[in-house]
DNA sequence: ATGTCTTTGTGAACGCGTGCACAAAGATGG
DNA sequence: CCATCTTTGTGCACGCGTTCACAAAGACAT
């Protein structure tokens, strides 16, 4: 999961759990997918199917939005589009700033993915002053110093953060500051945010990590035995012994 | 959380649950910041608050690994941060490919988070014959015929997508096909793939939808009352009534 | 050596999420 | 109008993950 949620522990929402709103952009773009197609209904199965998920876990989190299946024939595949759209709050427009613009936030400034869901690209900000003025996917980029202005103006609730890890915190702080209470975070740092703003982030070393550990466990499996078999110090023995070249050992 | 696993219901790899492995990234994050201001040892309390979590969850995470601390005192950071490396397979060097030098490849090829935890770019490939050659980051883009003489060459097992999602699945094949046994991928599609390969997706703008699902129920709440009140159909209604503008109705 | 104080490691309870399995609902055909 | 068949919606049980709260372990001072 390169994803993390950061604070209110089990928000709960209006009874739609946090794992089914996890999953309903899922359900939502292959509806979009069927709907390009003129499908006019799924079944639970189909859908699951293509969104990757179990079908009885499916058909819960429809049940949350409410009864929109027909028993015997499936989901009508424009409604439901539309009421998950709804339910995502996507029927609205969500003007969004980058701040940082560097190599990852000009890939998010490109990125075609925001605009077709009614994100939309209000303002791109950096610190560079050389960088203001210069266009980036079409859209000039703004000096840090107008921060405040730029939030206020646009009306913008949601920030994106793509700027190194040392001035994260600073320009969350002065995008709650603004008014910002949704982050979106890129910065290899914990954000600290006050009771009501919700930040998530997305931290492409952590998911590479979480690979390499699978990936070291299925080598070590299939070659059991060799010179990585990892002791795994008994417990009694305090601290000493494990596999091999101990780094630095504790007082 | 923007990550998603894929398959394997409960791996507990060794008894580690997949929730701690999880955030081991996130304590070596933090351990390496403390190591490199030379503090000596940390308690769980100031660790957990630096990683953003609850330190009885980061001692329980560290009785996984075993008994690295010392009651009264702490844990020796150095120490630490070799042992958790080592778990994570940290230790040995991890070749990788990106496939898709778009935007967001070329940022990922850029980024500097990977080498620096023991990731490394061992080429850049691409379906445009125009990009052959050219270098990325310092490293020339190799063209998709070669995929599999590449991953073959370089010992590859992890490899990142970041193709246009029409073609996601047909790389993910061929990665596969040639050997790869873990991937990322940033293309918005669901991959399937055989037993013994593990995925973990980042899709950018799922992050965002969630976001704005938060977003819209903070507005909704604290002008509770307004036009957006929606009334979730009472069950027995059938489908008619919603909020309004219902899109398209179903047969 | 003994007592005090700090901090770990973990037993136990709780809550959320998942998946099974089935009854209820509706479509469809005779 | 009735029977059959498909597919939804959900009650229930199970397991993982989180959190509390505390006993055990060790450091440190006297």
């Amino acid at each position: 999961m390169a994803t993390g949620r950061t604070h209110r522990p089990a928000t709960r929402s209006r009874g739609i759990p946090e794992a089914t709103v996890a999953r309903l952009p899922l359900y939502l773009r292959a509806l979009t997918a069927l709907s390009e197609r003129s499908v006019p209904t799924v079944s639970s199965e189909e859908l699951a199917a293509a969104a990757g998920v179990n079908s009885a876990k499916l058909r819960k989190d429809f049940s949350y939005l409410g009864s929109y299946g027909t028993r015997g024939v499936g989901y009508d595949v424009e409604y439901l589009v539309y009421q998950i759209s709804r339910e995502l709050g996507l029927t609205q427009d969500w003007p969004v700033v980058i701040v940082g613009i560097g190599n990852l936030g000009a890939a998010l400034a490109n990125y075609g993915g925001f605009a077709s869901r009614g994100f939309r690209v209000a303002a791109l900000i950096d610190a560079d002053p050389a960088m203001a003025g210069k266009p980036v996917a079409g859209i000039p980029v703004q000096h840090t110093d107008d921060l405040e202005k730029i939030i206020d103006d646009n009306g913008v609730s949601i920030g994106v953060i793509a700027t190194p890890a040392g001035a994260a915190q600073q320009v969350c702080d002065r995008l709650v500051a603004a008014g910002v209470t949704s982050i979106l975070n890129f910065a290899p740092t914990v954000l600290s945010v006050p009771d009501g703003v919700d930040v998530r982030k997305v931290d492409l070393s952590i998911e590479l990590q979480i690979l390499a550990f699978h990936e070291q466990r299925k080598a070590g499996e299939e070659a059991a035995g060799e010179s990585a078999a990892v002791p795994l110090a008994p417990k009694e023995s305090g601290k000493g012994p494990d596999g091999d070249v101990p780094a630095v050992m504790p007082a």
